[in-house]
RNA sequence: GACCCGUUGGUCAAGUGGUUAAGACACCGCCCUUUCACGGCGGUAUCAUGGGUCCGAAUCCCAUACGGGUCACCA
C-alpha cells in the first residue's frame, strides 16, 4: 500500500557527468514528488569506490539544477534522514548486515573471484543461465562452521551472500508495467550483499536507505526490473514493507534500435554537452520530460511548472522512447524563437567568444553590434552554437559568390539598382534599417522596379549571399563602409 | 540459452471494446514574403503475423516472428 506521505528519490552513482538517460530518471522522479506535493531527495549511491569520479558528485548536482530542478533532501544540504551518501553509511549497513547474519539469512561465502568466473564459464558451455551455487549444499551447521574456519585459516576473505528462500514468488504491481512477477530460482542464486571491502552491494544499500529514509515510490529504469526480486526478498528479510515501484521503459537509439550506450558517439549523451552547446535548460527540460512520456493535449511546449501540474505517472510509456535528435533542435528552436534577447545575447556571446570571432573583452560599441547581430539570428537558431555559421560572415567579411548569384547578377535591372542605391546613399555616411529601407522604397518608387529584380541584386553585392535575415538589418550590421566598398566592387566587376 | 518486457505512418507518439486511428518531427505542395527561415493551410496508415473471444478488437486471450532489458564482490 502506498505510504501516506510521498517521499521519492533520485540515486546517481557519481561515476561520471549526468547522462541523459539519468536526467530523465531524476525528472520523472521529481515530478511526481512536486505533483503530489511530496519530498524530492537526493542520495549519492557512492559503494563502488573504484568507480567514484572526484568531479562526479558535483556534475550531478550542478547539471540537475542547471535543468531547473530543486530538492528537499541532499548531500549538499542535508535533512532528517542524512546521511546522504551511501559512502557515509557503512555503519548502518553493517548492522543490517548481522542482524541478517545472526538471523541465518545471510551467511559468508569464500568462493573467490576466479572459482565464481570458472564456474560461469562452464554453465554457459552448459547452455546454463550463469548462477551462484550453494557452497555448502549438504552440510550441517557444524560442518559450514568447520569450512569456514578451514576458509579464515588460508587466508581468504569473505563476502556475505544473502540466502534466497527457494520456490517462493516475487511478484509486484509495477505503476508502469502493471504486474511483474519472478520466481526465486531465476534470479541466480544466492547474491552478494557485501563486498570483500566490507561495503554494500547496491541491492542491499538501496533497500536499507529506501526504507530508513521513508521512500514511498522509486521510478527508474527498466534496467532495474531484474533487481527488484533480489531487494523485495530484502524488505522481506526484515519485515519491512517496499515502496511502489515503476519502471520506465529505456531510451533508444532511433538509428539502431538500442539503449542509449555512453560509448554510443552519434548522439551526445550528456547534458554538460548539450549546455555547452548553448541549449537553453527549460528547453532540454521539455525535450527529456517528450522522452517516454506525453501530455494529454496536443501541445508539446509546457512550463515546468505546467508539467508539474498536469504530470500523471499513468502516463509513462512501456515501449521505449526513441531519442530523436531533429526532435530536439525542434523544440529548443521553440523556447530560442520565445526566449527573450537578453537571454540569447547571455547565451550566444560565449560562442562567439570561444569560435574566436570576437574578443573576451569587446568594446562597448563592438557589443552594441554583436547585441544586433544575435537577436536577427535569434529564431534561426536551435542552440546557440549553431550561430557561429551564420555570424562568420559578419566579422570575417563576405564568403566568394557562387554561380547561381551570378545569374541572378546577370538579370537586366540589376546593374541599374546597384548604381541607383550607391548614388542614393552617396551623401550620407551611415546606414541603419530605416535609411536602407527608405532608400531601397524611393528606388522601387522612381524605377518601378519591386520584389526580387530590386532585393537581390542589393542583397548579393554587399553580403554576397542570397540568402540571410532582414535585408536592411544585415546591411546596418555589415556597415556604411563595408557595404559601400562591396557594392562599388560589383558596380565595377558588371560595368 | 533462461527470465522479464515491448511491437500503431519515413521517425516519434496518443489511443485500455464501438474514433473519420489525435498530435509532433521529417518530407512534399500551396499561401505569406526581397531570399532563407518563421508562421498558416493541405498531403500519405492493410495498427508485426496467425489464430481465437465478442454483435463489434489497435484495444482482451493464445501462439509465432521481430526488437529490447537482465542474468557481477557495477549501480
Amino acid at each position: 500500500m502506498a505510504k501516506s506521505k510521498i517521499r521519492v528519490r533520485y540515486a546517481p552513482s557519481p561515476t561520471g557527468h549526468l547522462h541523459i538517460g539519468n536526467a530523465r530518471t531524476a525528472l520523472f522522479n521529481y515530478l511526481y514528488a512536486r505533483h503530489n506535493k511530496g519530498k524530492f531527495i537526493i542520495r549519492i549511491e557512492d559503494t563502488d569506490t573504484k568507480r567514484n569520479i572526484d568531479d562526479g558528485e558535483r556534475s550531478q548536482l550542478d547539471n540537475l539544477k542547471w535543468l531547473g530542478l530543486d530538492w528537499d533532501e541532499g548531500p549538499d544540504m542535508g535533512g532528517d534522514f542524512g546521511p546522504y551518501r551511501q559512502s557515509e553509511r557503512k555503519d548502518i549497513y553493517v548492522d543490517y548486515i548481522n542482524q541478517l547474519l545472526e538471523k541465518g539469512l545471510a551467511y559468508k561465502s569464500y568462493r573467490t573471484e576466479d572459482e565464481l568466473e570458472a564456474d560461469r564459464e562452464a554453465q554457459k558451455a552448459r547452455k546454463e543461465m550463469p548462477h551462484y551455487v550453494y557452497e555448502y549444499a549438504g552440510m550441517d551447521e557444524g560442518q559450514i562452521a568447520q569450512a569456514q574456519a578451514d576458509a579464515e585459516a588460508k587466508g581468504l576473505e569473505a563476502v556475505v551472500r544473502f540466502r534466497v528462500p527457494e520456490g517462493a514468488t516475487y511478484a509486484w504491481d509495477d505503476l508502469v508495467k502493471g504486474n511483474v512477477s519472478f520466481e526465486s530460482k531465476t534470479i541466480g542464486g544466492d547474491f552478494v550483499i557485501q563486498k570483500r571491502d566490507g561495503m554494500p552491494t547496491y541491492n542491499f544499500a538501496v533497500v536499507i536507505d529506501d526504507h530508513l529514509m521513508e521512500i514511498s515510490h522509486v521510478f527508474r529504469g527498466d534496467d532495474h526490473v531484474a533487481n527488484t526480486p533480489k531487494q523485495l526478498m530484502i524488505y522481506e528479510a526484515f519485515g519491512w514493507e517496499a515502496p511502489q515501484f515503476g519502471h520506465m521503459s529505456l531510451i533508444i537509439n532511433s538509428e539502431t534500435g538500442k539503449k542509449l550506450s555512453k560509448r554510443d558517439e552519434s548522439v551526445l549523451q550528456f547534458i554538460e554537452q548539450y549546455r555547452e552547446l548553448g541549449y537553453l535548460p527549460e528547453a532540454m527540460l521539455n525535450f527529456i520530460i517528450l522522452l517516454g512520456w506525453s501530455p494529454v493535449g496536443e501541445d508539446e511546449i509546457f512550463t515546468r511548472q505546467e508539467f508539474i501540474k498536469m504530470y500523471d505517472e499513468k502516463r509513462l510509456s512501456k515501449s521505449p522512447a526513441a531519442f530523436d535528435g531533429k526532435k530536439l533542435e525542434w523544440v529548443n528552436n521553440q523556447y530560442m524563437k520565445n526566449a527573450d534577447e537578453d537571454a540569447v545575447f547571455d547565451l550566444a556571446l560565449p560562442q562567439l567568444i570561444e569560435a574566436g570571432l570576437l574578443e573576451k573583452h569587446a568594446d562597448p560599441m563592438t557589443m552594441e553590434w554583436t547585441r544586433k547581430l544575435i537577436s536577427l539570428f535569434k529564431r534561426e537558431i536551435s542552440y546557440a552554437a549553431e550561430i557561429i555559421p551564420f555570424a562568420k560572415p559578419f566579422f570575417h567579411g563576405p564568403a566568394e559568390i557562387n554561380e547561381e548569384a551570378k545569374a541572378e547578377l546577370a538579370e537586366d535591372d540589376a546593374l541599374t539598382v546597384l548604381k541607383e542605391f550607391r548614388a542614393r546613399i552617396a551623401d550620407v555616411d551611415y546606414l541603419n534599417t530605416v535609411k536602407v529601407l527608405k532608400t531601397i522604397k524611393s528606388i522601387q518608387k522612381d524605377t518601378k522596379i519591386k520584389g526580387r529584380k530590386l532585393w537581390m541584386p542589393i542583397r548579393i553585392a554587399i553580403t554576397h549571399e542570397m540568402h540571410g535575415p532582414e535585408l536592411p538589418e544585415s546591411i546596418e550590421l555589415i556597415g556604411y563602409e563595408q557595404s559601400i566598398k562591396n557594392l562599388d566592387e560589383m558596380i565595377k566587376e558588371l560595368s
